[in-house]
DNA sequence: AGTTGGCACTCGCTGAGATCGAGTGCCAGG
DNA sequence: CCTGGCACTCGATCTCAGCGAGTGCCAACT
C-alpha cells in the first residue's frame, strides 16, 4: 500500500528534520532509514506530499522541510507514545517531592520542565475557582486594622489588609469570625462568595457596630478569591534554551521573549489544554498570535481528574521533538498532580 | 591644555559608540562635535589614549572602540547629572502610585526600570533582615494542625503549617499565641528570634502539654525569618531588551539568560550596592563573573536612608548609556523608597 | 500500476580575486 | 604643538566560476 509508505516518508522527514535541522533529501532518506525503495520512488512520493501540502522545499533545488501542515498530521498520526527513560522517571520524582511549599513545587515543576525538553516551560498557578475554602481567619492588628487570612484547600493562602473607620470591638469580631466561618468553610469559591455577600445587607440592618467591618471584611475576602492576579500568575523557565534557536532570530526570539513577560499572553496560549491527561499541541500559525507563527506549544491541564486546577506547558519552535516533549509534559502534569493530591 | 582635550576626545567616542555602535573614527568625532581641531590632531590624541589602555581598535584600519577603562573614567570623570525629563518623572510617580501591596510595587518597579533603560532590569524584594516583626498569629485548622502568620513592618507575610503529634488545647494555643506576642512583636527580626528561642527549653521543663507545640511554632517561625529564599527574591523584567543585542549574541546573551534564571547570581551581581542613593556602576570584567565580561551592571540600593532595605539595578552591555541609565536608576530607587516609606 | 535507473537541470553555497574606502600612522611645514 | 598631505592597511563588498546535493521527468522494467 502505497499510502502507508508515503506516511512513512513523512514521518522519516520530520524525524531527519528535527534531529539535522537541515532540509531533507530523498538519497538521505533512504539511507537513514531502512524504507526497501529506491531515491527515486521516494521522489514521487515526496511530490505528492507536497502536492497536499504537509512539506515543502526552502529552494527550487534543496531537501524538503514539514510545513505546519506535515507536523499536525505528524502528531496526529505518526507519533506513538514515548515512555520516559527510567532515569528521567526518577530525575522526575527526586526533583518534585523536595517540594515544601504550593510555590515551591511550582517553581521545581518548571525548571524541570524545561530541563526535560529543553524547551522554555510555563507553569501556571492552580486557579482559584475550583478550589474551596479551607478556613478564614481575622486578626485585630489595631482596634481599627484588621488582617484577613484566607486558606484555600490547595494550600494558598491570600491576606488582605481592611481599614476600619472606627474600632471593634472583640466581641464583635469573635462573632464575625465564627459567622464568616460558618458561612464559608468547605464551601467552593463560587458559593463563597454568594454566601459572603448574603451576609452584608442582613447584618446592616441588625447590628449596628460591626456593619461596617462585616461589610468591609467581607469585600476584602471576595476581592482575594475573585483575585484575578493571582489566578493569572504563571512561572516561566528555561529561557536560555532560547538561545538555541540560532537562525531566524528577530522573527522567533524577539516576540517569544515579549509574551514570556506577558502573563496573560502565556495564559491564552497555554489556554485551551483540555482536561488532566490530554496534551494539547498547537503549532506554528494555529495559535492566536500572529508575530508566534513559527513556536508550536504543547500544554496540559493539571489537579485532580474532575477539575483541572491549571494548565502548563512548553514554547518552542515548530521544529521541535515532539513525541519526546510530549511525553515530557503529560508526565511532569501528573506527578504535580499526584503531589498536589497528597498535600 | 591637551589633557583637557585628550578627555574631550575620550567622551565623544564613548557617547559617539554608544549611540553609533560601530568603531569611531577621527574625522566623524570632528564633525559630530565641535572640538575646533584638525582630525590629524586627534588622532594624535587617540594615540595616546590607546596606549594608557582607554581605547582600542577592533582591525588595524578602524576606529576607535572604548575598553572597559575607558567606560570607567567616563562614567567616573565624565559624565555630569543628566536629569529626567518631565515626562519622565511622571511616567515615575503614576507607574508607582498605582501599586497596591508589596508584591506590585515590586513588579511594577522592575517594568518601569525596563522601559526606561530599555535594558533587563532587576529588583530585589525588601530584605527580612533590617524589618521588624509586627504581628504573629496562630490559626488552629484542626486541633493538630497550626497555620503560624508572621507579619513584618515591610507588609510581607509569611504562613507556615505546623503539623503536630497530638492535639491543643484551645487554652495552651491562646497562652502560647499571648507568649510570642509579648517576645516578638515590634523587635527586629534578629531579636525576635533570639527572644523565641530563649523560650522553648523553659517551657519545656514547665508545662508538659504545650511543649512540642512552642517547639515546632517557634521553630517555624525562626525558619520564616530566617528564610532565605523569601530574602534572596528578585523579579526580573525587559528581557525582550536582549534582542536588541544584535551582534555578539551567543557570547553575551546566552550566559546572561542563565544568570537571569539564577537568583543568587542576580543578587550577587546587585550585591555590592551602596547605600541608597550611591549608584554603583560594574563594568564589564569588573565583575564577578567570567561569562557576563561584556555586560555591565549598573545598580543602587533602595529603602530608608539608615537602612537600605533592598537592591535594584539594570544588566546590560558594556556599550550602553550610563549617564540616561544611571538617572533612571537613581529616580526609581528614591521613588521606591518613598512609596514603601509611605506604606 | 507501481517502481527504478538514468539524465539533464536548478540553484544555493563556497572560495578566489578584485575593488573600495574608511581610517590610520607618520612626517614635514606652519 | 597643531595641521595638511600621503602612503598604507585591511575589513567589507562584489563578482564569478565551479561544485554538488537535490530535483523532475521519462523510458524501461516487474
Amino acid at each position: 500500500m502505497q499510502e502507508d509508505r508515503r506516511l512513512a516518508v513523512l514521518r522519516a522527514i520530520v524525524e531527519d528534520y528535527v534531529s539535522t535541522e537541515e532540509p531533507v533529501g530523498s538519497k538521505a532518506l533512504v539511507e537513514r532509514h531502512g524504507l526497501g525503495v529506491s531515491p527515486a520512488t521516494v521522489r514521487n512520493d515526496m511530490a505528492v506530499l507536497e502536492e497536499e501540502g504537509y512539506i515543502t522545499q526552502p529552494h527550487t533545488s534543496a531537501g524538503r522541510v514539514p510545513t505546519d501542515k506535515g507536523y499536525r498530521m505528524f502528531v496526529d498520526r505518526l507519533t506513538t507514545v514515548k515512555p520516559l527513560s527510567s532515569a528521567e522517571k526518577r530525575a522526575i520524582s527526586s526533583f518534585l517531592d523536595g517540594a515544601v511549599d504550593l510555590d515551591d513545587v511550582v517553581q521545581r515543576s518548571v525548571r524541570l520542565l524545561s530541563q526535560l525538553t529543553r524547551q522554555v516551560a510555563v507553569v501556571q498557578y492552580p486557579t482559584l475557582s475550583s478550589s474551596t475554602v479551607r478556613h478564614v481567619e481575622l486578626v485585630a492588628l489595631t482596634p481599627e486594622r484588621l488582617l484577613v487570612v484566607l486558606i484555600l484547600s490547595t494550600g494558598r493562602v491570600e491576606q488582605r489588609l481592611v481599614e476600619l473607620s472606627s474600632p471593634l470591638a472583640d466581641d464583635d469580631l469573635a462573632t464575625l469570625r465564627s459567622r464568616l466561618l460558618l458561612v464559608a468553610t468547605g464551601q467552593r469559591i463560587a458559593d463563597a462568595v454568594a454566601g459572603l455577600r448574603a451576609l452584608v445587607p442582613a447584618d446592616d440592618a441588625a447590628v449596628q457596630a460591626g456593619a461596617e467591618a462585616t461589610g468591609a471584611v467581607v469585600e476584602a475576602l471576595c476581592e482575594a478569591m475573585s483575585d484575578h492576579r493571582s489566578d493569572h500568575r504563571v512561572a516561566v523557565g528555561g529561557a536560555a534554551n532560547l538561545a538555541r534557536y540560532g537562525d531566524s532570530f528577530d522573527s522567533a526570539v524577539r516576540p517569544l521573549l515579549e509574551a514570556l513577560e506577558e502573563h496573560v499572553v502565556l495564559l491564552k496560549l497555554l489556554g485551551e489544554a483540555g482536561s488532566s491527561g490530554m496534551v494539547t499541541v498547537r503549532i506554528g500559525a494555529e495559535g492566536p498570535y500572529e508575530e508566534l507563527s513559527s513556536t508550536s506549544v504543547v500544554s496540559t491541564g493539571y489537579g485532580p481528574e474532575d477539575q483541572s486546577l491549571a494548565a502548563l506547558g512548553i514554547v518552542g519552535p515548530t521544529r521541535m521533538d515532539y513525541p519526546g516533549t510530549m511525553a515530557a509534559v503529560r508526565a511532569v502534569a501528573r506527578y504535580v498532580t499526584r503531589i498536589l493530591d497528597e498535600a
